[in-house]
DNA sequence: AAATATTTATACCATGTGGTATATTTTAAA
DNA sequence: TTTAAAATATACCACATGGTATAAATATTT
């Protein structure tokens, strides 16, 4: 039986994330949060200990759903080399996506985080780490089933995509501007076909 | 003759500014401002309008910095080819540079300022526009020189350099790994060579 | 239906916010 | 050296901040 306190707390957080993607930790007001949510600071402190649980928590409900996404995204193929494909072809769209959910998690707290809220920059470092290695692994998946080139190191070659992605997202965000993204999955998919595959 | 008030408001600036490159605009405040130079309010106040205008001429001020040390670097070398090697060089020490100043003002300032404050937003569009055109110019010196290949659209390339840096820029600095810059730089480099320089 | 436990609203707290009017001090001009 | 002007400090403003004790309302159990 699902509580009353548990709906709340996940209606809070689902409706909470934005703002706190928007604006970041500091500049995201208790009045900001009850005015979104209708509810007073009675109920929020009631199901959350602080202003800094409930940002942290409405983080990790941001990143979950561009990584559910991305996950989604990535059951259209089998192949751990077109899974990669499937990665890069996500972020074509990630202008639009991320403009829903008030902009990517990953970079606006990054950013933010860095130097103000330790506990905030330790779960982004956190879930970039999670990221690589997830690519990492894709990519030794492909290497077992012989599609990648055996040569190349994963670890790194995942650190390079993600830098490369992080680069587009930053510029098409401030820039108003998807082309940036565009361009850099091309890029990115020029460099799967030339480093990574098989002659 | 320099006024008094002149070298004090320069003096708030470049004592400020790394505050607001570190903080961002909403969570610094007056008191940040006061203590940091040690003067009252009323000082501030006197010398700028209000804590927008010190923050837009804080970040013009730490973009100038960056500015002015790209230009410096450059000026190891005439050929304009040889001028963007010294752009991707200059960025191999740039985690440590940009860490004097409070971090990297077009990451910062690009990602606090997006949805919250249109000036400050404004202003790092334009530099980032400027900077840029400023690398597309440097191509097309390179072509007329005879030393980069005619086909490759400058403008496009300048903004997939400056993409690509500020993806490591981010990288190193949500990560604190200047390791990011280094692998970007160096691949930078190889694209130059490829795609840029006429064989 | 009554009693109990949980959840939410109200009213408040001390402190901090950006900003300003004015007094005081410091600088420059006469 | 006196006087006018410019720059800085003080003291204050109304309002917003994160957070809490407690009362009211709502669910849940008995």
């Amino acid at each position: 039986m699902i509580s009353k306190s548990e709906k709340t707390t996940k209606y809070i957080i689902k409706t909470v994330a934005p703002i706190f993607n928007r604006k970041g930790y500091a500049a995201t007001t208790m009045s900001d949060l009850t005015a979104a949510t209708g509810l007073t600071k009675g109920a929020i402190y009631g199901n959350f200990k602080n202003k800094e649980e409930l940002a942290i928590k409405s983080f990790n409900f941001s990143v979950n759903q561009v990584l559910k996404s991305i996950s989604t995204h990535q059951n259209k193929n089998k192949s751990p080399l077109q899974k990669l494909y499937l990665i890069t072809d996500f972020y074509k769209n990630y202008y639009d996506f991320s403009k829903k959910i008030g902009g990517c998690p990953i970079l606006n707290t990054g950013v933010n985080s860095k130097n103000q809220n330790n506990k905030l920059h330790h779960e982004v470092m956190l879930i970039i780490d999670k990221t690589q290695l997830n690519i990492a692994k894709l990519i030794d998946h492909g290497k077992e089933l012989g599609y990648i080139n055996k040569n190349i190191n994963s670890i790194n070659f995942a650190r390079r995509l993600y830098s490369h992605i992080q680069g587009a997202v930053f510029m098409s965000y401030a820039m108003n501007d998807k082309n940036y993204l565009y361009v850099a999955v091309e890029e990115m998919n020029h460099i799967i076909k030339n480093e990574l595959e098989k002659a």
